[in-house]
DNA sequence: GCGTCAAGCATTATCGATAATATGTAAATA
DNA sequence: TATTTACATATTATCGATAATGCTTGACGC
Protein backbone atom coordinates (compact mmCIF):
# COMPACT_ATOMS: atom_id res chain seq x y z
CA UNK A 1 0.00 0.00 0.00
CA UNK A 2 2.67 2.16 0.51
CA UNK A 3 5.93 1.23 -1.09
CA UNK A 4 9.20 2.82 -1.02
CA UNK A 5 9.92 2.57 -4.91
CA UNK A 6 8.35 1.15 -7.24
CA UNK A 7 6.36 -1.40 -6.59
CA UNK A 8 5.49 -2.64 -9.74
CA UNK A 9 9.33 -3.92 -9.88
CA UNK A 10 11.01 -6.84 -7.98
CA UNK A 11 8.93 -7.87 -5.36
CA UNK A 12 10.93 -11.04 -4.88
CA UNK A 13 13.98 -9.38 -4.10
CA UNK A 14 12.38 -7.28 -1.20
CA UNK A 15 12.39 -9.43 1.71
CA UNK A 16 9.62 -8.48 4.76
CA UNK A 17 11.51 -6.34 6.34
CA UNK A 18 8.94 -4.21 7.65
CA UNK A 19 9.01 -1.95 10.60
CA UNK A 20 6.35 -2.91 13.26
CA UNK A 21 4.61 -0.02 12.35
CA UNK A 22 4.04 -1.53 9.26
CA UNK A 23 2.68 -4.54 10.53
CA UNK A 24 0.15 -2.84 12.63
CA UNK A 25 -0.84 -0.88 9.51
CA UNK A 26 -1.55 -3.65 7.70
CA UNK A 27 -3.41 -5.78 10.76
CA UNK A 28 -5.58 -2.74 11.15
CA UNK A 29 -6.45 -2.63 7.06
CA UNK A 30 -7.24 -5.81 6.92
CA UNK A 31 -9.36 -6.00 9.87
CA UNK A 32 -11.24 -2.71 8.40
CA UNK A 33 -11.44 -4.16 4.67
CA UNK A 34 -12.63 -7.92 6.09
CA UNK A 35 -14.82 -6.11 8.09
CA UNK A 36 -14.18 -6.76 11.57
CA UNK A 37 -13.75 -3.38 12.25
CA UNK A 38 -16.49 -1.82 11.44
CA UNK A 39 -16.63 1.87 10.66
CA UNK A 40 -16.94 3.87 13.25
CA UNK A 41 -14.84 1.18 15.76
CA UNK A 42 -12.94 2.92 18.26
CA UNK A 43 -9.57 2.25 17.79
CA UNK A 44 -7.71 2.36 21.07
CA UNK A 45 -3.66 3.04 21.05
CA UNK A 46 -2.58 0.68 24.42
CA UNK A 47 -5.36 -1.66 23.85
CA UNK A 48 -3.80 -2.64 20.07
CA UNK A 49 -0.22 -2.53 20.66
CA UNK A 50 -0.68 -5.20 23.57
CA UNK A 51 -3.15 -7.09 21.62
CA UNK A 52 -0.09 -7.17 18.87
CA UNK A 53 2.72 -7.51 21.79
CA UNK A 54 4.02 -4.05 20.80
CA UNK A 55 4.34 -0.83 22.75
CA UNK A 56 2.22 2.43 21.85
CA UNK A 57 4.58 4.19 19.12
CA UNK A 58 4.18 1.69 16.40
CA UNK A 59 0.54 1.33 16.58
CA UNK A 60 0.61 5.64 16.94
CA UNK A 61 2.86 5.40 13.56
CA UNK A 62 0.21 3.18 11.90
CA UNK A 63 -2.61 5.24 13.08
CA UNK A 64 -1.20 8.31 11.71
CA UNK A 65 -0.31 6.84 8.28
CA UNK A 66 -4.07 5.38 8.26
CA UNK A 67 -5.47 8.92 9.12
CA UNK A 68 -3.44 10.50 6.25
CA UNK A 69 -4.86 7.78 4.62
CA UNK A 70 -8.42 8.37 4.99
CA UNK A 71 -9.45 5.18 6.72
CA UNK A 72 -9.63 6.37 9.99
CA UNK A 73 -10.15 9.63 11.98
CA UNK A 74 -8.30 10.59 15.35
CA UNK A 75 -9.32 13.61 17.55
CA UNK A 76 -6.66 15.31 19.53
CA UNK A 77 -6.69 13.50 22.98
CA UNK A 78 -10.24 12.07 22.23
CA UNK A 79 -9.52 8.66 20.51
CA UNK A 80 -9.55 6.83 16.95
CA UNK A 81 -12.12 5.64 15.08
CA UNK A 82 -13.02 3.73 11.88
CA UNK A 83 -14.07 6.58 9.53
CA UNK A 84 -18.00 5.98 9.02
CA UNK A 85 -17.78 6.71 5.55
CA UNK A 86 -21.08 9.46 4.69
CA UNK A 87 -23.31 8.49 1.82
CA UNK A 88 -21.66 11.11 0.31
CA UNK A 89 -17.99 10.07 0.46
CA UNK A 90 -19.29 7.31 -1.75
CA UNK A 91 -21.26 9.27 -4.29
CA UNK A 92 -18.16 11.99 -4.07
CA UNK A 93 -15.85 9.16 -4.87
CA UNK A 94 -17.47 7.51 -7.87
CA UNK A 95 -16.49 10.91 -10.39
CA UNK A 96 -13.00 10.61 -9.46
CA UNK A 97 -12.79 6.61 -9.64
CA UNK A 98 -14.32 6.80 -13.09
CA UNK A 99 -11.76 9.40 -14.44
CA UNK A 100 -8.31 7.44 -13.05
CA UNK A 101 -9.82 4.08 -14.22
CA UNK A 102 -10.64 5.40 -17.41
CA UNK A 103 -6.91 6.77 -17.59
CA UNK A 104 -6.17 3.10 -16.49
CA UNK A 105 -8.03 1.39 -19.36
CA UNK A 106 -6.56 3.68 -21.95
CA UNK A 107 -3.00 2.85 -20.57
CA UNK A 108 -3.52 -0.73 -19.75
CA UNK A 109 -5.48 -1.84 -23.05
CA UNK A 110 -2.56 -2.03 -25.26
CA UNK A 111 -0.38 -3.43 -22.72
CA UNK A 112 -2.93 -6.77 -22.18
CA UNK A 113 -3.81 -6.98 -25.83
CA UNK A 114 -4.70 -10.68 -26.15
CA UNK A 115 -4.24 -11.72 -22.57
CA UNK A 116 -4.96 -9.67 -19.77
CA UNK A 117 -2.87 -11.82 -17.25
CA UNK A 118 -3.57 -10.71 -13.57
CA UNK A 119 -6.77 -8.78 -14.61
CA UNK A 120 -7.79 -12.10 -16.50
CA UNK A 121 -6.62 -14.16 -13.31
CA UNK A 122 -8.57 -11.69 -10.84
CA UNK A 123 -11.49 -11.62 -13.15
CA UNK A 124 -12.06 -15.54 -12.15
CA UNK A 125 -11.30 -15.78 -9.03
CA UNK A 126 -14.08 -12.76 -8.47
CA UNK A 127 -16.40 -15.13 -10.33
CA UNK A 128 -15.71 -17.76 -7.89
CA UNK A 129 -15.93 -15.95 -4.43
CA UNK A 130 -19.21 -14.81 -5.93
CA UNK A 131 -20.36 -18.59 -6.24
CA UNK A 132 -19.99 -18.85 -2.62
CA UNK A 133 -21.99 -16.02 -1.67
CA UNK A 134 -19.44 -14.33 1.32
CA UNK A 135 -19.94 -10.55 0.18
CA UNK A 136 -17.19 -9.68 1.83
CA UNK A 137 -14.43 -11.56 0.23
CA UNK A 138 -16.25 -10.58 -3.18
CA UNK A 139 -15.75 -7.00 -2.12
CA UNK A 140 -12.02 -7.64 -1.51
CA UNK A 141 -12.31 -9.59 -4.99
CA UNK A 142 -13.57 -6.73 -6.76
CA UNK A 143 -10.79 -4.44 -5.24
CA UNK A 144 -8.39 -6.60 -6.36
CA UNK A 145 -9.68 -6.80 -10.23
CA UNK A 146 -9.99 -3.07 -10.40
CA UNK A 147 -6.46 -2.72 -8.68
CA UNK A 148 -5.04 -5.45 -11.10
CA UNK A 149 -6.39 -3.08 -13.81
CA UNK A 150 -4.61 0.22 -12.52
CA UNK A 151 -1.64 -1.95 -11.77
CA UNK A 152 -1.35 -2.86 -15.54
CA UNK A 153 -1.24 1.09 -16.41
CA UNK A 154 2.12 0.85 -15.17
CA UNK A 155 1.92 4.37 -13.52
CA UNK A 156 3.05 4.83 -10.70
CA UNK A 157 1.11 8.14 -10.12
CA UNK A 158 -2.12 6.26 -10.99
CA UNK A 159 -1.76 3.95 -8.82
CA UNK A 160 -0.90 6.10 -5.84
CA UNK A 161 -3.85 8.59 -6.67
CA UNK A 162 -6.38 5.35 -6.67
CA UNK A 163 -4.67 4.18 -3.12
CA UNK A 164 -5.63 7.58 -1.57
CA UNK A 165 -9.28 7.04 -2.85
CA UNK A 166 -9.39 3.83 0.01
CA UNK A 167 -11.33 1.76 -2.46
CA UNK A 168 -11.22 -1.29 0.09
CA UNK A 169 -13.63 0.26 2.92
CA UNK A 170 -16.34 2.22 0.80
CA UNK A 171 -16.43 -1.50 -1.18
CA UNK A 172 -17.08 -3.23 2.25
CA UNK A 173 -19.90 -0.30 2.93
CA UNK A 174 -21.54 -0.52 -0.79
CA UNK A 175 -21.72 -4.02 -0.18
CA UNK A 176 -23.60 -4.10 2.98
CA UNK A 177 -26.23 -2.55 1.58
CA UNK A 178 -26.31 -4.07 -1.89
CA UNK A 179 -28.92 -6.80 -2.15
CA UNK A 180 -27.65 -7.84 -6.22
CA UNK A 181 -26.70 -11.50 -6.92
CA UNK A 182 -22.67 -11.36 -6.60
CA UNK A 183 -22.79 -13.78 -9.87
CA UNK A 184 -24.55 -10.83 -11.71
CA UNK A 185 -22.02 -8.71 -10.21
CA UNK A 186 -19.02 -10.56 -10.98
CA UNK A 187 -20.15 -10.78 -14.58
CA UNK A 188 -20.74 -7.40 -15.30
CA UNK A 189 -16.96 -7.44 -14.76
CA UNK A 190 -16.55 -9.64 -18.14
CA UNK A 191 -17.41 -6.36 -20.89
CA UNK A 192 -14.23 -4.77 -18.97
CA UNK A 193 -11.71 -7.52 -19.13
CA UNK A 194 -13.37 -8.04 -23.04
CA UNK A 195 -12.40 -4.49 -23.81
CA UNK A 196 -9.08 -4.59 -22.39
CA UNK A 197 -8.18 -7.96 -23.93
CA UNK A 198 -9.30 -5.99 -27.32
CA UNK A 199 -6.76 -3.72 -26.90
CA UNK A 200 -7.84 0.02 -27.91
CA UNK A 201 -7.31 2.74 -25.75
CA UNK A 202 -10.87 4.38 -26.61
CA UNK A 203 -12.90 1.17 -26.19
CA UNK A 204 -11.33 0.29 -22.79
CA UNK A 205 -11.74 3.72 -21.17
CA UNK A 206 -15.17 4.26 -22.24
CA UNK A 207 -16.37 0.91 -20.77
CA UNK A 208 -14.46 1.51 -17.75
CA UNK A 209 -15.59 5.06 -16.81
CA UNK A 210 -19.08 3.79 -17.73
CA UNK A 211 -18.45 0.76 -15.45
CA UNK A 212 -17.45 2.44 -12.93
CA UNK A 213 -20.39 5.19 -13.45
CA UNK A 214 -22.03 2.41 -12.43
CA UNK A 215 -21.08 2.17 -8.87
CA UNK A 216 -23.23 5.15 -7.81
CA UNK A 217 -24.94 3.91 -4.60
CA UNK A 218 -28.79 3.76 -3.83
CA UNK A 219 -29.19 3.00 -7.78
CA UNK A 220 -29.61 -0.29 -8.71
CA UNK A 221 -26.86 -1.36 -10.78
CA UNK A 222 -25.46 -4.76 -12.08
CA UNK A 223 -21.93 -4.71 -9.86
CA UNK A 224 -23.63 -4.92 -5.75
CA UNK A 225 -19.91 -3.32 -5.01
CA UNK A 226 -18.50 0.22 -5.74
CA UNK A 227 -15.18 -0.81 -5.77
CA UNK B 1 8.10 25.36 21.47
CA UNK B 2 7.21 23.93 25.23
CA UNK B 3 5.94 26.88 27.14
CA UNK B 4 3.39 28.48 24.82
CA UNK B 5 -0.06 27.29 26.38
CA UNK B 6 -0.37 30.03 28.82
CA UNK B 7 -0.26 33.22 26.68
CA UNK B 8 -3.61 34.67 26.23
CA UNK B 9 -2.77 36.22 22.78
CA UNK B 10 -5.46 34.63 20.28
CA UNK B 11 -8.89 34.26 22.42
CA UNK B 12 -11.52 35.19 19.78
CA UNK B 13 -10.21 32.56 17.27
CA UNK B 14 -9.57 28.91 17.91
CA UNK B 15 -6.93 28.22 19.61
CA UNK B 16 -4.06 26.13 18.11
CA UNK B 17 -4.45 23.02 19.54
CA UNK B 18 -2.79 20.66 17.36
CA UNK B 19 -0.01 18.48 18.16
CA UNK B 20 3.38 18.92 18.31
CA UNK B 21 3.43 16.18 15.42
CA UNK B 22 0.75 18.67 13.18
CA UNK B 23 3.31 21.39 13.26
CA UNK B 24 6.18 19.76 12.71
CA UNK B 25 4.37 18.15 9.57
CA UNK B 26 3.38 21.85 8.48
CA UNK B 27 6.82 23.19 8.93
CA UNK B 28 8.06 20.42 6.66
CA UNK B 29 5.58 20.77 4.09
CA UNK B 30 6.26 24.41 3.95
CA UNK B 31 10.09 23.89 4.02
CA UNK B 32 8.95 21.54 1.07
CA UNK B 33 6.48 23.96 -0.92
CA UNK B 34 8.79 26.87 -0.82
CA UNK B 35 11.94 25.52 -2.17
CA UNK B 36 14.28 25.14 1.38
CA UNK B 37 13.98 21.46 0.55
CA UNK B 38 14.49 21.21 -2.51
CA UNK B 39 13.87 17.27 -3.30
CA UNK B 40 16.52 14.76 -3.11
CA UNK B 41 17.29 16.69 0.70
CA UNK B 42 17.88 14.01 3.44
CA UNK B 43 15.26 14.81 6.54
CA UNK B 44 17.38 13.54 10.18
CA UNK B 45 14.82 13.29 12.53
CA UNK B 46 16.40 14.21 15.32
CA UNK B 47 18.19 16.93 13.57
CA UNK B 48 14.58 18.35 12.92
CA UNK B 49 13.73 17.40 16.15
CA UNK B 50 16.50 19.81 17.95
CA UNK B 51 16.13 22.22 15.71
CA UNK B 52 11.93 23.11 16.52
CA UNK B 53 13.25 21.84 19.70
CA UNK B 54 10.99 18.00 20.26
CA UNK B 55 11.48 15.16 20.56
CA UNK B 56 12.09 12.24 17.94
CA UNK B 57 8.57 10.77 18.15
CA UNK B 58 6.52 13.61 16.81
CA UNK B 59 9.28 13.99 14.04
CA UNK B 60 8.52 10.45 13.57
CA UNK B 61 5.08 10.88 13.23
CA UNK B 62 5.15 13.89 11.02
CA UNK B 63 7.48 11.50 8.42
CA UNK B 64 4.87 8.44 8.46
CA UNK B 65 1.99 10.93 7.27
CA UNK B 66 3.98 13.07 4.81
CA UNK B 67 4.94 10.03 3.54
CA UNK B 68 1.80 8.49 3.37
CA UNK B 69 0.72 11.83 1.38
CA UNK B 70 3.96 11.07 -1.14
CA UNK B 71 5.76 14.32 0.13
CA UNK B 72 8.52 12.29 1.44
CA UNK B 73 10.15 8.98 1.31
CA UNK B 74 11.84 6.80 4.05
CA UNK B 75 14.07 3.43 3.48
CA UNK B 76 13.60 1.49 6.85
CA UNK B 77 16.94 2.10 9.19
CA UNK B 78 18.34 4.42 6.34
CA UNK B 79 16.73 7.68 6.28
CA UNK B 80 13.77 9.91 4.63
CA UNK B 81 14.68 12.77 2.07
CA UNK B 82 11.98 14.81 0.21
CA UNK B 83 10.57 12.93 -2.44
CA UNK B 84 12.87 12.72 -5.72
CA UNK B 85 11.22 12.54 -8.93
CA UNK B 86 12.58 10.80 -11.68
CA UNK B 87 11.04 12.45 -15.38
CA UNK B 88 9.55 9.53 -15.74
CA UNK B 89 7.06 10.34 -12.35
CA UNK B 90 6.78 13.59 -13.98
CA UNK B 91 5.66 12.30 -17.47
CA UNK B 92 3.36 9.58 -15.85
CA UNK B 93 1.89 12.34 -13.62
CA UNK B 94 0.19 14.50 -16.20
CA UNK B 95 -2.57 12.15 -17.71
CA UNK B 96 -3.43 11.26 -13.83
CA UNK B 97 -3.94 15.23 -13.35
CA UNK B 98 -5.22 15.72 -16.32
CA UNK B 99 -7.78 13.34 -15.77
CA UNK B 100 -8.54 14.71 -11.88
CA UNK B 101 -7.80 18.07 -12.81
CA UNK B 102 -10.66 17.73 -15.58
CA UNK B 103 -13.25 16.66 -12.92
CA UNK B 104 -12.52 19.23 -10.48
CA UNK B 105 -13.34 21.86 -13.49
CA UNK B 106 -16.51 20.01 -14.23
CA UNK B 107 -17.23 20.07 -10.83
CA UNK B 108 -16.48 23.49 -9.73
CA UNK B 109 -17.55 25.65 -12.50
CA UNK B 110 -21.27 25.36 -12.12
CA UNK B 111 -20.19 26.98 -8.27
CA UNK B 112 -17.77 29.36 -9.52
CA UNK B 113 -20.04 31.15 -12.75
CA UNK B 114 -19.64 35.14 -12.06
CA UNK B 115 -16.57 34.85 -9.53
CA UNK B 116 -14.16 32.22 -9.13
CA UNK B 117 -13.52 33.55 -4.99
CA UNK B 118 -10.24 31.81 -4.22
CA UNK B 119 -9.33 30.58 -7.31
CA UNK B 120 -9.37 34.25 -8.73
CA UNK B 121 -7.69 35.62 -6.14
CA UNK B 122 -4.66 32.40 -6.45
CA UNK B 123 -4.52 33.63 -10.09
CA UNK B 124 -3.85 37.48 -9.03
CA UNK B 125 -1.31 36.04 -6.49
CA UNK B 126 0.51 34.05 -9.32
CA UNK B 127 0.75 37.42 -11.81
CA UNK B 128 1.98 39.64 -8.67
CA UNK B 129 4.45 36.40 -7.84
CA UNK B 130 5.23 36.38 -11.76
CA UNK B 131 6.41 40.12 -11.88
CA UNK B 132 8.92 39.73 -9.16
CA UNK B 133 11.08 36.54 -11.29
CA UNK B 134 10.83 34.37 -8.31
CA UNK B 135 10.65 30.92 -10.01
CA UNK B 136 10.03 29.35 -6.61
CA UNK B 137 7.75 31.34 -5.53
CA UNK B 138 5.54 31.76 -9.16
CA UNK B 139 5.67 27.32 -8.19
CA UNK B 140 4.41 27.83 -4.86
CA UNK B 141 1.57 29.95 -6.33
CA UNK B 142 1.02 27.87 -9.18
CA UNK B 143 0.08 24.58 -6.72
CA UNK B 144 -2.04 27.22 -5.18
CA UNK B 145 -3.97 28.11 -8.12
CA UNK B 146 -4.57 24.44 -8.82
CA UNK B 147 -5.20 23.37 -5.75
CA UNK B 148 -7.96 25.98 -5.24
CA UNK B 149 -9.76 24.72 -8.29
CA UNK B 150 -9.61 21.43 -6.51
CA UNK B 151 -10.96 22.34 -3.47
CA UNK B 152 -13.96 24.62 -5.30
CA UNK B 153 -15.11 21.09 -6.42
CA UNK B 154 -15.76 20.51 -3.10
CA UNK B 155 -14.88 16.86 -3.33
CA UNK B 156 -12.84 15.10 -0.93
CA UNK B 157 -12.35 12.54 -2.88
CA UNK B 158 -10.98 14.67 -5.05
CA UNK B 159 -9.00 16.16 -2.91
CA UNK B 160 -7.50 13.36 -1.72
CA UNK B 161 -6.21 11.94 -5.17
CA UNK B 162 -4.89 14.98 -5.85
CA UNK B 163 -3.05 15.56 -2.84
CA UNK B 164 -1.23 11.71 -3.07
CA UNK B 165 0.18 13.19 -6.73
CA UNK B 166 2.45 15.09 -4.17
CA UNK B 167 2.17 18.15 -6.99
CA UNK B 168 4.34 20.54 -4.92
CA UNK B 169 7.65 18.55 -5.06
CA UNK B 170 6.86 18.03 -8.80
CA UNK B 171 5.71 21.48 -9.21
CA UNK B 172 9.39 22.69 -7.93
CA UNK B 173 11.23 19.88 -9.64
CA UNK B 174 9.99 21.41 -13.52
CA UNK B 175 10.37 24.75 -12.54
CA UNK B 176 13.80 24.31 -11.94
CA UNK B 177 14.46 23.57 -15.53
CA UNK B 178 12.06 25.85 -17.35
CA UNK B 179 13.15 28.80 -19.00
CA UNK B 180 9.58 29.96 -19.87
CA UNK B 181 9.31 33.37 -18.86
CA UNK B 182 7.10 33.54 -15.49
CA UNK B 183 4.15 35.82 -16.74
CA UNK B 184 3.63 34.45 -19.90
CA UNK B 185 3.27 31.52 -17.63
CA UNK B 186 1.15 32.72 -15.17
CA UNK B 187 -1.15 34.30 -18.35
CA UNK B 188 -2.02 30.86 -19.60
CA UNK B 189 -4.02 29.87 -16.40
CA UNK B 190 -6.68 33.51 -17.69
CA UNK B 191 -8.23 30.94 -19.87
CA UNK B 192 -8.76 28.53 -17.13
CA UNK B 193 -10.49 30.92 -15.02
CA UNK B 194 -12.68 32.27 -17.57
CA UNK B 195 -14.18 28.98 -18.94
CA UNK B 196 -14.66 28.20 -14.86
CA UNK B 197 -16.31 31.51 -14.64
CA UNK B 198 -18.35 30.81 -17.32
CA UNK B 199 -19.62 28.01 -15.28
CA UNK B 200 -19.93 25.53 -18.24
CA UNK B 201 -18.73 22.35 -16.99
CA UNK B 202 -18.38 20.49 -20.47
CA UNK B 203 -15.87 24.20 -21.26
CA UNK B 204 -14.08 23.96 -18.17
CA UNK B 205 -13.32 20.16 -18.16
CA UNK B 206 -11.85 20.37 -21.75
CA UNK B 207 -9.81 23.56 -20.70
CA UNK B 208 -8.39 22.30 -17.67
CA UNK B 209 -7.43 18.69 -19.46
CA UNK B 210 -5.63 20.11 -22.32
CA UNK B 211 -3.86 23.14 -19.75
CA UNK B 212 -2.52 20.43 -17.61
CA UNK B 213 -1.50 18.22 -20.57
CA UNK B 214 0.31 20.96 -21.28
CA UNK B 215 2.77 20.55 -18.88
CA UNK B 216 4.68 17.69 -20.22
CA UNK B 217 8.26 18.02 -19.50
CA UNK B 218 10.76 18.49 -21.83
CA UNK B 219 8.26 20.00 -24.15
CA UNK B 220 7.76 23.77 -24.68
CA UNK B 221 4.94 25.32 -23.31
CA UNK B 222 3.84 27.89 -22.15
CA UNK B 223 3.38 27.18 -18.31
CA UNK B 224 6.74 27.15 -16.77
CA UNK B 225 4.93 25.26 -13.97
CA UNK B 226 3.50 21.41 -14.04
CA UNK B 227 1.62 22.20 -11.37
C1' DG C 1 43.55 -7.09 -8.44
C1' DC C 2 39.22 -8.87 -6.65
C1' DG C 3 35.74 -10.73 -3.80
C1' DT C 4 34.36 -11.71 1.02
C1' DC C 5 33.64 -10.64 5.51
C1' DA C 6 33.89 -8.26 9.89
C1' DA C 7 33.81 -4.24 12.90
C1' DG C 8 32.33 0.63 13.51
C1' DC C 9 29.25 4.23 12.64
C1' DA C 10 25.22 6.86 11.67
C1' DT C 11 20.59 6.64 11.88
C1' DT C 12 16.33 4.77 12.60
C1' DA C 13 13.01 1.71 15.32
C1' DT C 14 11.12 0.64 19.57
C1' DC C 15 10.28 0.78 24.30
C1' DG C 16 8.53 2.12 29.03
C1' DA C 17 7.33 5.88 31.65
C1' DT C 18 5.44 10.40 32.34
C1' DA C 19 2.88 14.62 31.11
C1' DA C 20 -1.09 16.70 29.22
C1' DT C 21 -5.90 17.11 28.34
C1' DA C 22 -10.80 16.30 26.69
C1' DT C 23 -14.82 14.61 28.68
C1' DG C 24 -18.20 13.00 32.01
C1' DT C 25 -19.95 13.43 36.77
C1' DA C 26 -21.26 15.51 40.65
C1' DA C 27 -20.93 19.06 44.08
C1' DA C 28 -21.46 23.99 44.77
C1' DT C 29 -23.73 28.15 43.78
C1' DA C 30 -27.28 31.43 42.53
C1' DT D 1 -33.85 24.41 38.71
C1' DA D 2 -30.21 25.97 35.95
C1' DT D 3 -25.45 27.00 35.72
C1' DT D 4 -20.91 26.87 36.94
C1' DT D 5 -17.00 24.82 38.96
C1' DA D 6 -14.06 21.21 40.53
C1' DC D 7 -12.42 16.86 40.07
C1' DA D 8 -11.69 12.04 38.63
C1' DT D 9 -10.88 9.21 34.75
C1' DA D 10 -9.67 7.43 30.41
C1' DT D 11 -6.95 8.22 26.70
C1' DT D 12 -3.71 10.35 24.01
C1' DA D 13 0.79 13.09 23.43
C1' DT D 14 5.44 13.43 24.39
C1' DC D 15 9.80 12.34 26.19
C1' DG D 16 14.49 10.24 26.98
C1' DA D 17 16.89 6.17 26.55
C1' DT D 18 18.06 1.87 24.42
C1' DA D 19 17.97 -1.65 20.82
C1' DA D 20 18.34 -2.85 16.09
C1' DT D 21 19.90 -2.37 11.54
C1' DG D 22 21.72 -0.85 7.00
C1' DC D 23 25.78 1.14 5.15
C1' DT D 24 30.69 2.01 4.82
C1' DT D 25 35.28 0.97 5.11
C1' DG D 26 39.09 -1.58 5.22
C1' DA D 27 41.47 -5.87 6.38
C1' DC D 28 42.27 -10.32 4.70
C1' DG D 29 42.62 -14.36 1.83
C1' DC D 30 42.83 -15.88 -2.79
Amino acid sequence: MRDHRGSVANVSTRLPRVTLADQVRDFIVLEIAQGRMAPGTPLRELEIAEQLGTSQTPVREAFRELSALGLIESRIHVGTRVRDLAEQDLVDAVPVRAALEGVAGRLAAPRLIGNAGDVRDAFLAMQDVARTDDRLAYASASTQFHRAIIRAAHNESLLRAWNALGIEVMTIMAMASNPIPLEDAAESHRVVLEALEAGDPDLAEDVLRNHVSGYLPGTVHLDGDPA
